[in-house]
DNA sequence: AGGTAACCGAGACGGTACGTCACGTCTTTAC
DNA sequence: GTAAAGACGTGACGTACCGTCTCGGTTACCT
């Protein structure tokens, strides 16, 4: 996730630190690594993450296979990278009027990113961490952070301003408006506009004071 | 699933239906079913369902790899009915004093079959089978099944008898129990008595009229 | 090299003997056996042992390289295999009328063996297996052992009959008659009819009383 | 080859002739080559030819891949210079007495060069260098290039003054003197005291008159 | 009682992918 | 221009399992 972070913050803060020491030796060449992130994509809309493997990223993005593993340590690495680096993902949303519509919008906006092709590939990683205790963790809190912050912040906004049932523990609350969607991913139903639609009315209806 | 039907049904319908016609040649042999499924738990303790390899179940066992593959189609089934054989999964539960209490017990139940290291199993069985959306259909369904029939007839009395708001769409009521509960399980976070206490009673909080 | 005896003597003993209980399991395959010694014969006359791999031997005789490595523990069991199970290596030589004659005709055979495309991928074979001296010394001693018993034999019979020397060591004859032929195999010199000629004449004068 | 000739004339007529136009840049690092091949020899005691890796000379000399390359051609050539820059690999011996006492000592000589571990590298030199005809001439020519020519002029020396047979020819008799030597080398036995002796008497009886 | 058909264990088979290593080349910065 | 550093594409290594196959041998039913 750190080659994420790099990539978006690339032309932030260290333009003003140049402290940085450039190192000797031939520098990571950007165009590999770019095609091995678009030839994750383009495999992964024909393949599963389970069938994808380095080989075929490899061959498809005409690389070593040597240069993939010494920029990720494993395949969920680089597929990670692949799809959370696309736009798509970039989880800006606009100031809300009330907390209720920004919880409503988060639950939308997440929805719209579990959907589809994009969904499943997104589900196969979560699966196939999940006998990596560590990386499972790594990998839920890097999705999920923003979404936790800002739930987080709307909530507690709520409760104050009398929206919300100041009662409510912010926690569990996340965890009611969060689990469903997942639930849904997880088991290979559809995310619909009637699924995000009853699942938003019947969350705001259970934090509502 | 069928291998864990026919097990469970095993004393059932069948002795009376007497037309089934025993096929020539040699039977099953129960032996090598026990010890397969035998070596299986055994391993999944020691291990995740990823590494554990059909190779490594019949070596354990002292059968022949074709002795799974003619039984099971693959190394899920297998698990699946290893796992879900056991004596805590079957799903029996007194008849509740009201749907409230019908609903609790049933978060109750589930989380606690979901915790420790058979809920790991689980959520790795879920993963793996993520890429596949048959397979995960099934295994949702079978899995899940008697807790959706149990928990919609609780919530369709509570509807009828006052408890709870008669305005809510009963299966969007079962995601919203169900939801978070799988969410802890695949985020990676324990299913401690707190959550499970936290959860139970905002959800109910939720329904309630 | 246990390989080519077993090969050798596959019409032998064993018919009489019929204590050899066959294993459980499928047997080994003949033809994958003959394919991967045929493949590996067809490549070393195009490559050196050096750039010939065991996976292009695979590939060559369509056959996974989990089988060359089930039977082989190396790429020189293998090639030696390959080259020494070829009739020109079956060592039959008729009796001779003198130890003189004898001896010649070794050098003659041996030479012959020795030059062309079968010399220098034995030569190869010796050099790849400088570095592993245990290695080193069963090549040396499979190949050379029954002309180094033929040989000994000769120069006793020559030291009684009085055509060679008594008083000369036979182990020491061997190396000045064998010396030449590998020094030059090694060299990288032809082994032509002019140099067996010289070669002998000068190695059986040195030899005669 | 052209490397270890340039080490060896190094304080010789260039100082004199002073027309040689030094080109701009940096030049050449003796300490970095000296580098080179102390390491080469040093990783060599506990390795062979085959394992001793470019990587590895380059790591261990501090040195950069490139800077191996820009100078010698491949391994074996960097492996050669370092084993024949060594003080035992210049063949200075006194005028012998006699035409078998200089073949004698250069057999001697050489027999004492070819043991011990730089014995067992040259003989893995030597056999890396079987594939490549080219390169197998050029190494063999260069280390024997010096024993030849003095061999060539005891032996004449000796058919001259009748010490040997006037029939021999020189070429074969080289042959028969070196043949046992390098046989003994390649096939992994010590070249021991009692084996120089009996092949030195043995050889020299066959050149006698 | 014998035949026969499906089962069983063992284990070899052709494959695919793994993660590592070294190759020889290329591309930087530093001297 | 040479040097150290180190990334690059390539290709082989030896291993682990896959799912299939082919053996000899077993077991229980059906003549």
């Amino acid at each position: 996730m750190q080659q994420l972070a790099e990539n978006i913050d690339e032309n932030g803060i260290e333009d003003e630190i140049q402290d940085k020491v450039k190192p000797a030796g031939r520098p990571r060449s950007e165009s590999s690594r770019r095609a091995i992130l678009d030839a994750t994509r383009r495999l992964l809309t024909h393949s599963s993450v389970q069938k994808l493997s380095i080989e075929a990223i490899a061959r498809k993005a005409g690389v070593g296979k040597t240069t993939i593993y010494r920029w990720w340590p494993n395949k969920a690495a680089v597929v990670m990278e692949a799809v959370f680096s696309q736009p798509a993902f970039h989880n800006v949303l606009p100031t809300p009027k009330s907390a209720a519509e920004g919880v409503h919008s988060q639950i939308d906006k997440l929805a719209r990113q579990l959907s589809g092709k994009n969904g499943r590939t997104i589900a196969e990683i979560i699966g196939e961490a999940q006998p990596d205790g560590e990386s499972l963790r790594i990998l839920i809190q890097s999705f999920l952070q923003e979404r936790y912050n800002s739930l987080s912040s709307y909530i507690e906004g709520g409760k104050q301003n009398g929206e919300f049932d100041p009662e409510i523990d912010t926690d569990s609350a996340i965890d009611i408006i969060l689990g469903p969607l997942f639930f849904r991913l997880m088991s290979g139903q559809d995310m619909d506009e009637d699924f995000i639609a009853a699942t938003s009315s019947m969350t705001l209806k259970a934090l509502r004071a």
